[in-house]
DNA sequence: CAAAAATGCGAGTAAAAGCTCATATTTGAA
DNA sequence: TTCAAATATGAGCTTTTACTCGCATTTTTG
């Protein structure tokens, strides 16, 4: 009988074993060679051998699924602490940018490959959910800046700070002292352009 | 001895042929059951054997890299053109998000899975220069508008510019009525609150 | 301790895809 | 018309890579 992949074992080592397998993916990612990132060099990196990681994931996708919501569930931790002890409005707001700056430049190399893949991979609901998630936060916080701000404009946040931080990965691995500056702009810019009431 | 791609052989044919090859790889990439795009199948599309395929491009990254070329070049042959007879400087960047708007949405399915094409393939400078060259006409429009505006603004107007575009196509193929509205406010917004006089 | 169940292992399989080369066809000059 | 140079062809070679399966090892059970 063809093994479906074996179902939570015996739960505490299994779960340890499906984070190494999810970081030697990361590990990869972020390696400077860019090393193109197999099943087997993932296996090889986690330390493990590629019939035993077969065993906690049914496929590569599902790894690198696992690998986008770790990421993102870190992205959402550091919003909900940092987001709940801002006062004003802008100063929230001031914390997404710097917290999604921060995350991005913690590990640059794995974050624009990851961003990569995210598009190309076609990713389940369960994973999707943590992005919307993401979204959703982002809208609260606006809400409480511009009373009827919506999810577009939130979308639309999201995307522009996604890709201009990305962009600065692009040309420099350190943050530029600059990027928060342009960043800012753009962010309330766009808000103050949109707001219907000014 | 193992062949070079031959050069230019008969001219007119030659390029011909050529645009007939990028044209069918634009078609492959924009089939709605978004087909893998290997060598064989554009060879197909183009209606050539993969052999004589070969004799017209060294490999499959120059491909895609004269495809990348062609675009960036209608773009630039619409900005020339379009921009010219614009008389007011926000006039200017309106007809600029415009263009791009139209350029996007004229082939969606293509740009969308191009665009994640351009960062994997590492281009060759001749490639790139196009790239930059539309960096430096949005300057100078922006010059005209902001006479302190700078390459770095010139490269977030395009960043911002290219992933709400982007994002736009992926949720829809048409594009919606206030994706024009949200865009100039990102633009315009950012150019307000960016600049120092204010 | 013995048997059985669970887990680990990695050589090997199969499919996908880039690219070649021996052969066939066409073209153009004399 | 003739022949050689140029061009077209596509079967198949080679590499890469996701994934399997029979066996070894460890752990649990009785």
């Amino acid at each position: 009988m063809p093994h479906t992949p074996r179902k939570k074992p015996r739960q505490a080592r299994s779960q340890a074993t499906q984070a190494i397998i999810i970081e030697a993916a990361a590990r990869i990612l972020e390696a400077p060679s860019e090393p193109s990132l197999t099943t087997n060099a993932i296996a090889e990196k986690a330390g493990i051998s590629i019939g035993s990681l077969y065993q906690y994931f049914p496929d590569k996708r599902a790894i690198l699924a696992s690998l986008l919501r770790r990421e993102w569930q870190i992205m959402l931790d550091a919003m909900s602490e940092n987001i709940r002890r801002q006062t004003s409005a802008k100063a929230a707001i001031d914390a997404f940018i710097d917290i999604a700056i921060a995350h991005q430049f913690s590990r640059p190399r794995m974050s624009q490959r990851l961003e990569l893949l995210e598009q190309s991979l076609d990713l389940d609901d369960d994973v999707l959910a943590l992005s919307v998630e993401i979204q959703t936060r982002v809208l609260t916080v606006l809400q409480r800046y511009l009373p009827d701000a919506s999810a577009d404009m939130a979308r639309d946040i999201v995307t522009i700070c996604k890709a201009m931080i990305n962009d600065s990965t692009r040309m420099d691995l350190t943050p530029g002292a600059d990027l928060k500056h342009r960043l800012s702009a753009a962010v309330f810019g766009y808000l103050q352009a949109i707001s219907p009431a000014r």
